[in-house]
DNA sequence: GAACTATACTGAACCCGGTTCACCTTAAGG
DNA sequence: CCTTAAGGTGAACCGGGTTCAGTATAGTTC
């Protein structure tokens, strides 16, 4: 509970390190990083990064939490930018981006993820409401389809940022990409039931 | 290497009993079951299932391994029953099948796919290989567009099928199929580059 | 600016769960 | 039967996340 008291300035300047440090193990592709080495790196013994963090996976999720935030920040400006459906076809491209950026985090968030943690459920709703703007717009403008919701969306991509193999997974995923925007296009071809 | 010698027959015994005690305690979820338990279930000692597997990975590896065997089994008998658009998309019904039944395999492959192991990009080569050939069914036939690979798909679908929340992930694998299906046919309204 | 105390930091010890290995059991051939 | 190599056992080990009693210090009060 943040709201309770500010924290002692060098308690913030810890907690503040601690967090930078496990972006950096995991953006490093050190996705188990021992909760020892994360601490070194912060310059903090380990029982500092428990006072801040109930447990490990608390620690990875307050990162996955920053990340998303960043993330859903992006909808707005795009929307400005560009007509609706290539924001959406951009957003689209930044989850991957997104991904690839926490390409580490990924299996450091598997555990999360099969959990079904709140923080997931709720990065979920977030990105899933970006969508949904985004979806909304281009439906409004008549080059989206109006029969999917963020929430598909967000699932369909999600195997898109799964993707961890080598070689061209960046690639694949531009790609793949573009196949699902193709069958999220408005034409007068299909009938949905 | 198992050419080396024929099993005697309780190490047969107590084999099959693991791999099946696994198999049950993934399929009921229990993704993270101790060695200990999986051991108890079979009727064996730790020990055993120590003999007999090199780590707990690679009995989940196995148990794995199998799900995949049988499911690659299916395009011959799909091919032959129906035209190849409908047997592709029969299949990618089947992938997400396969997924649920493996709901709880899921996390505990997780690191498995991180790893990048052998046994995963076997898995992943085979899956990739059955989707070739029903692609190439497909587009053979006229009906789907030629321009996507077996590997490329199978990735998509990965994402569809990493769906662990609960409440209607199956109507959400459904229609996200229908979507990369939509994307996947061939019209002529469509260039590619 | 010294004393006070709530807050924060430290790191050795703890615990859990995968893994090992010295010793015991038994299937299978003669 | 007897032999023996293959197989089974489970207590002990070990790595890594977690705890907590002891120590330090930011911020406040006089």
């Amino acid at each position: 509970m943040p709201s309770s008291r500010p924290l002692r300035a060098d308690a913030q300047r810890n907690r503040d390190a601690l967090l930078a440090a496990a972006r950096d193990a995991f953006l490093a592709g050190e996705a188990d990083a021992h909760v020892e080495d994360i601490a070194r790196r912060a310059g903090v013994a380990v029982g500092t990064l428990y006072r801040h963090f109930e447990t490990r996976e608390a620690l990875v999720e307050e990162v996955y939490r920053q990340e998303v935030a960043e993330l859903c920040a992006a909808p707005s400006a795009l929307l400005e930018q560009h007509a609706p459906d290539e924001a959406l076809r951009q957003f689209l491209l930044l989850l991957v981006e997104h991904a690839a950026i926490g390409k580490g985090m990924a299996a450091a968030l598997a555990s999360i993820m099969a959990t079904d943690s709140p923080v997931f459920v709720d990065a979920r709703a977030q990105m899933a409401a970006c969508l949904d703007r985004l979806l909304a717009a281009g439906s409004g403008a008549g080059t989206i389809r109006a029969d999917v919701d963020g929430k598909t969306l967000l699932r369909a991509m999600g195997g898109v940022c799964n993707l961890r193999a080598a070689e061209g997974w960046r690639e694949d995923a531009t790609r793949i990409t573009a196949l699902l925007f193709d069958g999220l296009r408005c034409r007068a071809d299909i009938t949905r039931d």
